[in-house]
DNA sequence: TAATTTATACCGACTAGTTGGTATAACATG
DNA sequence: CATGTTATACCAACTAGTCGGTATAAATTA
């Protein structure tokens, strides 16, 4: 065989998420991409038929390096802790922790998407509803347990408490890039979590002081 | 003098609002801009001097609208309660109220323009961050006070909690676009709203079950 | 009050440069 | 040499922005 031309896509690949996320897809030209590649129109050409083909397999990638880091981290919380609650409250703290220290600016190729009509179509909708739903879907089921032993202080509801998760992070990336501040990521998952555990926490019972 | 140039230029805004809102104004040509106002070219730059100008006019209107509902809601909560506490969970029941039934594709602008670097100037910047903080402030002063009444069910850092109701907001119109359902917005607000009450709910004190 | 001036508001053809995309030939490698 | 890969040259459509000119109506003047 002739030489291996994945190399080129995945530079390809990577220099557009890269451009995506500083200024936004479809404010990107395909020159600037094949500049920072450092490829020809050609080579570019040869591997994408297309823009929008580029764009849609940007955010399959995307999707599938997610459902990667959902399927280690969901696996490691359940070996760290039996206890559901503590599983969803140990998930938020590996999220913050993975958002500590991030120098480069941080956000989400799904809401860059979403918010440029061009880039955002039914197929990559779709794409991004499975891969967000799959995390919802783990922490709804590990909250329905732990209310299970025991009930919420409030009533509520615990779908929206899931998919909760998803909105901090993207609305935290948000508001990291407005107050140029890209600490508030990690501090939001933890407001959260530390709601959460509010949330759950036993009602103090009416037994007399300890 | 001659006719009122600002229902022009009112309406050139409203148009870009909207295509912003649909596509992003990074992908929405001038050209667009002016067939969907109704103008000609000439007009258009009678007004403004060039696409960027427009980008941070356009983004100042949003900010000014958001303070006015800033100051209206906080007031009418004001009023309808004298609790701190119930006066934040009051205007998390408004926020969600506002967003029960809007049939257009909702969003927010600071969000689209963040991930648009070439409208993201740090002028717009601190529009948007100057915007987005007066909520955050007025939030966290009336957490305080019900903190000071009775403390939260676990430490936790008040100035996240009250910043999370723009999270929440940003987050939230991300998810209702990438899932198709606007009404999710409303539902994550009254969620977090409800966390909140959890987390301020009284502790059982330990008196016998009455 | 009628004619003239003046400033604002708008028009539409035009340009220089950029866009996504194509055609075709060269090169590498098994 | 056959196939996969990359380079060069090019195009038509579109881009933001310009420019000379026109329409409108209030203010000024005769």
């Amino acid at each position: 065989m002739p030489r291996d031309g994945t190399i080129t896509r995945t530079r390809i690949l990577d220099a557009t998420l890269a451009l995506a996320m500083e200024k936004g897809l479809a404010a990107t030209s395909l020159d600037e991409i094949i500049a920072k590649t450092g490829i020809t129109k050609g080579a570019f050409f040869y591997h994408f038929k297309n823009k929008n083909e580029l764009a849609i397999t940007l955010v399959r990638r995307f999707a599938e390096q997610d459902h990667e880091i959902y399927k280690t981290a969901t696996a490691r919380v359940e070996t760290l802790s039996r206890d559901p609650l503590q599983q969803v409250l140990l998930l938020c703290g590996l999220g913050a922790e993975l958002f500590k220290e991030v120098p480069e600016n941080p956000g989400c190729l799904m809401a860059s998407y979403c918010y440029q009509g061009d880039l955002w179509s039914e197929e990559a909708r779709q794409v991004c509803e499975v891969a967000l739903k799959e995390w919802a879907d783990w922490i709804e089921a590990k909250l329905k347990q732990a209310a299970k032993k025991n009930p919420p202080a409030v009533p509520v509801d615990l779908r929206q408490v899931a998919e909760m998760f998803q909105v901090i992070f993207e609305g935290a990336f948000i508001l990291a890039r407005t107050y140029n501040q890209p600490d508030i990521i990690a501090r939001q998952v933890l407001a959260y979590r530390d709601m959460l555990e509010a949330l759950f926490k036993p009602a103090a019972k009416p037994r007399r002081s300890r």
